[in-house]
DNA sequence: GATCTGCCTTGATGCAGATCAAAAAGGGAA
DNA sequence: TTCCCTTTTTGATCTGCATCAAGGCAGATC
């Protein structure tokens, strides 16, 4: 099937994006997928750069192709919160809406695939696929907000730094390692003070814990970001969560 | 328009139910309509009552015809998280999880608008509209989970009661009181418990800072749960967010 | 190699909110 | 009315994390 064979060949340059990967090519929708080729564009970003401030103009949605981007609230005071962290396949940006609502920040390089946000959302209008697959990613979203509302209402310091180990070791893991490795090592893609904007939590105290699982045993760190987790069991003790927690499906 | 006409009377019984009256009614799709009255019924839940455990067998989705409903996580060792308020046209459920996540329960009497999950699923592979309005109320809700998000992460004691009452305030406001009215006076609709649970605070400091917001002249309480607010704009002061921020389109 | 600069760690101290405890205020029911 | 029970308030004390303040370390620049 030599539409299918293209689509195929076409895939490749636009990474995990969703939207072409997962609503328009499982379905093989030639059309779609030529529609969307024309309202779409790539941008790079390095670490640190700001992708969009918030209150800012928006004329385009996106999806995180590779590297890692964060959402960011800030108080006039200067408090901030992050609230999302955007990873390969995750979507920025909102139909209907043409101010950001979140300051956008790459943390790491960063490429995103962009579309033009008026003739995607004409094309969401027509194109069923399309909104039911942003909406299943939606939901999810709204399901890691809600779990990380559960930490940032609840959680204890040392728990709130375990939560995210655990949390992006089990990424990290769907990414490179088959899933048998006890221990695991990977690259922390965030500074102290990202983590503490994440958790609510001061530097100071990202820093303090961090040396705590580390005098306990629960991490090794070499350096000051890669981190080393001899057994994911033990930190998962330390999250506070459930230890089952596999109903949701 | 007779279709149009009948659409409109048996809308009654179902309030503010988003699925027929936006997504459905609002476009006069008559087939639509008559597949969800199928696969529709209500149930009524008293003041108290647990609608479903996080973790139980979910066979519908639904959505809030009348009263308040919350959404709650809860810990091994019993610490609690509100995830969510739910008002009249909310929605409950996400099509493809057959198990709810979420504790929720009635915290007023309550009538919801059921719909059998598995034909529901298959009514919005077939209907467009439904997907698409179902996106939308779910960005709604990603975005008030991550100004909670900030809530929960970076302020204060006061400034979190004032959000929360401000936010009921202004909900009420929606639905009897003009914009006029410079005072505004409502029923608490949550126990402190509630709201301690909502903020990521406990119940007593909870009712200090009602009665520090008291004694400052911010509110004045008649009984336990009668809030009369003199100046919206002197509680806005106290929230500790942006006086403007009306850019969220 | 020396110096700089941006992270990160560690220490000392303070305070907001938690915890523990008890009294007060409602609000039904009899 | 009185009693009982739940919810709320208030008080006393404790503690986990924030705040303030030095250093330490590793990679860049000269």
């Amino acid at each position: 099937m030599s539409v299918h064979r293209e689509i195929r060949t076409q895939m490749q340059d636009c990474g995990d994006c969703p939207i072409r990967h997962r609503a328009v090519c499982a379905r093989c929708e030639a059309d779609e997928l030529a529609q969307l080729e024309q309202i779409k564009y790539y941008r790079s970003y390095q670490a640190g750069q700001t992708v969009i401030w918030s209150g800012d103009k928006m004329d385009f949605v996106a999806s995180v192709v590779t590297g890692i981007a964060t959402l960011t609230q800030t108080m006039e005071d200067g408090r901030r919160q992050m609230v999302g962290l955007l990873l390969p396949s995750d979507f920025v940006g909102r139909p209907g809406r043409s101010y950001a609502a979140y300051d956008v920040t790459a943390t790491t390089d960063l490429v995103m695939c962009c579309f033009r946000r008026k003739p995607f959302e004409e094309m969401m209008g027509s194109t069923p696929h399309i909104a039911q697959r942003l909406l299943e990613m939606t939901l999810d979203e709204l399901d890691a907000a809600r779990e990380w509302m559960l930490l940032l209402g609840r959680k204890t310091a040392r728990e709130k730094i375990a939560s995210l180990l655990a949390i992006i070791a089990r990424r990290d893991a769907s990414l490179k390692q088959p899933r048998t490795a006890a221990t695991m090592t990977f690259d922390l893609p965030l500074t102290r003070e990202e983590m503490s904007d994440y958790l609510g939590l001061t530097l100071e105290t990202v820093s303090r814990q961090m040396s705590a699982l580390k005098r306990d045993g629960i991490i090794t760190l070499d350096g000051k970001r890669q981190v080393t987790i001899p057994s994911m069991d033990a930190l998962m003790d330390e999250t506070g969560d459930d230890s089952d927690g596999g109903y949701l499906v």
